[in-house]
DNA sequence: CGACCATTTGATATGGATCAAGCGATGTGG
DNA sequence: CCACATCGCTTGATCCATATCAAATGGTCG
């Protein structure tokens, strides 16, 4: 809360690295995000916004990636989602972040104040439907998670490095920007599994391990097929 | 696909039991839903609509409980969610239901055409931001789900059941509309142990089975310390 | 080179699944 | 009105996938 706010008025204050605002491929918003969001960098692991803090802006990826997350009581931990290049998050329903957001290597993102957008909305229809179609993508995304959380460990990795494969789109060679312990907390499992999870497709011939970072499909169809 | 133009058709156009339309306690959608929502009776284990059908409706739960499902390829189940009086669901962002919906006890639903929606949200702020809201608010009932699947099994049920008894608020005495199944669906466990935990919260007196789908809190502290 | 941290691998424990049987309501036909 | 079938739920016994605990390995940065 206090944080926030203190963010906002240091990060969006302060002089910035890099005055020339990039081009966008996506027509997300209406290029809305584009006009009115200011540039910002975030360093490896720095707390882009916590949990229950004000919701005031919304977020776009411009290089870098994010994590969400949302620790319980007792440590236990979930990460809501990994956002990569284009993807926009801290949309916001409710007044709160429901979720916290860290950048998880150096990050440029995109910021525009949530207050602006909504009064965009009220006159430009685009606007508000670009909103809705937001929230709307990450519902879906959410619906799969929720499907993906009943699986058992060999389809969640899977499930999880075809997705990644899939948005990232570098070939079958994807590099994995988080740690195992994010993407155990992501996938409901353990570092341990996770790990003995990729040895196993490894074992099957369906990846092959470049490095503990990178990862090469070298069977997708098998994978779709482990992903049930 | 099929189904759902049969389904659009018979029930929209068949003469309905009861014309006199309900009575609403709740403001979403500015009224929207009552205004123009068609009263519809299901009656129970009927399909209201099926998954990957076209999202054509919009459909409101005046009485009954609906439950969405979502089946895989091998046959497990999720249900997404159960609606009870008053809860708007099949809202989509996408051209076709994540979801199918069925009723789980005899049902009156109010049906609204999407498009009809779509329409008054370009000229009515207030329902575009109503549509964005009911979105928002399922996305976070999503999340809450995503949080509760990586919890243990006397977590997940007495998680479940308080909020149930938030939603029925029907004093401490809670009625399951649904079956064990049902629940087990819901909360990624068995109905073994569904039972096995619900007998449990009854051995330390956090709860009382009147019977098989009727529960007393008799402790709400001790499920919500248990709920984690 | 050496310290540190992330990852892998191994051994064991355990929570929930699975398999199987029993039980209690509800409904049906005799 | 009762015998009996059915269905949903509970309870018991056992199994197994993943967690947990522990150690080894490897990669990175001073």
């Amino acid at each position: 809360m206090t944080q926030m706010s203190t963010l906002g008025r240091s990060h969006l204050g302060g002089s910035l690295p890099w005055q020339n605002r990039p081009r966008m491929e996506t027509r997300a918003l209406g290029g809305a995000m584009e006009c009115i969001g200011a540039p910002m960098l975030f360093r490896r692991h720095a707390e882009i916004y916590g949990e229950g803090e004000p919701a005031d802006y919304l977020y776009k990826v411009m290089t870098g990636v994010v994590r969400t997350c949302k620790v319980l009581a007792d440590g236990r931990r979930q990460v809501g989602g990994f956002y990569l290049r284009g993807d926009t998050f801290g949309l916001e329903t409710g007044a709160e972040h429901a979720y916290s957001a860290e950048a998880i290597t150096e990050c440029r993102v995109l910021v525009a104040k949530h207050s602006t957008l909504i009064a965009r909305a009220k006159t430009d229809h685009e606007v508000a439907f670009q909103l809705w179609m937001l929230t709307g993508g990450e519902l879906r995304r959410l619906q799969d998670h929720v499907l993906l959380l009943i699986k058992n460990a060999p389809e969640r990795v899977a499930a999880f490095l075809l997705a990644l494969a899939e948005r990232s789109s570098t070939g079958n060679s994807i590099e994995l920007p988080m740690s195992r312990q994010d993407i155990a907390d992501h996938l409901g499992l353990t570092i341990e599994t996770i790990s003995r999870t990729l040895s196993y497709l490894e074992s099957i011939r369906a990846i092959e391990l470049l490095s503990a970072r990178r990862v090469l499909l070298r069977d997708r169809s098998a994978l779709v097929r482990l992903s049930a």
